[in-house]
DNA sequence: TTATTTACGCAACGGCCGTAGCGTAAATGG
DNA sequence: CCATTTACGCTACGGCCGTTGCGTAAATAA
């Protein structure tokens, strides 16, 4: 598949590649998204900054496709009970994002904080990125999205509720907190937010029958 | 409550704070928040840059500020069915919504496009921008929570449901496709999400007295 | 070996953000 | 009227993004 192709010219530097990923990651880590300086992070690696313009045409592209690399897998539980197991999930994704947050209410800031929120944006302002970010995402709640799905089959979930629509409720709930409202997320949340969404919030009848 | 408190110096120039709105206002529609420019503004306003960086100390000031006062406001219906009045107020989110959208398959961009996401940035990079941003969508979001409340009094509701919960659940689906997943919202999908969350996603009978 | 192709490092640049200094304008207080 | 206080316009600057041009290095093809 990786083909090697032995192309025509000087071959992309694999080292510099290595070592420009290795400096990035850490000055992210250390200055935060908007405080990471594409000249300190070709310094720190050793390298021009054209170096990394020829590989990355922005910023943006450099710390999408870095976030992409490093994103930790959020571990999926399968115990045969959905709400335990997207309790599990949720809490698992939920302890991520907060851990993105601005923590610092004294002097100090999480340089991790606003990533998600900036790599909205970045998605927002270059279509390609846009594209990258998306792919992330997807890639991300493959997992989660199985399970509802062998949740429905054992039917512990309507047969006629979606699993698209499913998690955008509880995942965009949680997004909407971190990103818009900027209320916490804790485990007394994640837990009344599941048991809301499998109750349903109305009072009329489950109709087996929407239209 | 507005004490017109004649301070000591030369007053700020009203005629400048509306100039410098008005010319923000038009630039963003034309251009879109990243390439929105200050010096550019501050051209066309009439006015020096300093005068911008006197009254909101960085482009993201200015920007959330003018959102917060030119944003429309979100019609509520009420019509006594919770379920009708949801659909309708989330569509009008949702037309709002996908006008900010990169809509240009074509070259043509949506200058308006990015908009919530470069909001949502800005609120991670600045706390006290955070805090604009997060009471700009406290009052956009006071009607329809009233509206919330108002149905579960009627007993359409779930006595034991939260409107905080139920109201992240929808617009928090919406923000989420809009801002992380790029997918489609269409009057469809607003209907599904919403008779979802009304009747749960789950088999079990729903427990009047959860822990 | 030599020509060609592509990558690299280096230096300079224009654009935009945000800041600083300074002379001038417009208000209030004595 | 005069001193004080604050706003304004102007200029210049440093920092960062992204680009350009050019000489040099490392690969392949003949």
């Amino acid at each position: 598949m990786t083909a090697p192709a032995a192309r025509r010219g000087r071959p992309r530097s694999e080292d510099a590649d290595e070592r420009i990923l290795q400096a990035a990651h850490e000055l992210l880590l250390q200055r935060g998204y908007d405080r990471f300086a594409m000249d300190e992070a070709a310094v720190r690696a050793g390298v021009a900054k054209t170096t990394l313009y020829r590989r990355w045409p922005t910023k943006d592209h450099l710390l999408v496709a870095l976030v992409a690399k490093i994103q930790d897998e959020v571990p999926v539980a399968d115990t045969g009970d959905v709400r335990r197991d997207l309790v599990v999930y949720l809490t698992a994704v939920a302890g991520g994002l907060n851990r993105m947050r601005r923590v610092g209410r004294t002097a100090g800031d999480d340089p991790s904080a606003g990533v998600v929120a900036e790599l909205v944006a970045a998605a927002a302002r270059h279509p390609d990125v846009g594209e990258a970010v998306r792919a992330l995402f997807a890639r991300r709640n493959t997992l989660p999205l199985a399970l509802l799905d062998r949740a429905r089959e054992r039917g512990e979930l309507r047969a006629d509720s979606s699993s698209a629509v499913l998690f955008d409720q509880l995942a965009g709930a949680l997004y909407y907190r971190l990103l818009v409202t900027g209320e916490p997320i804790g485990p007394a949340y994640v837990a009344e937010l599941v048991d809301q969404v499998l109750a349903g919030a109305g009072t009329a009848t489950p109709n087996p029958e929407r239209t």
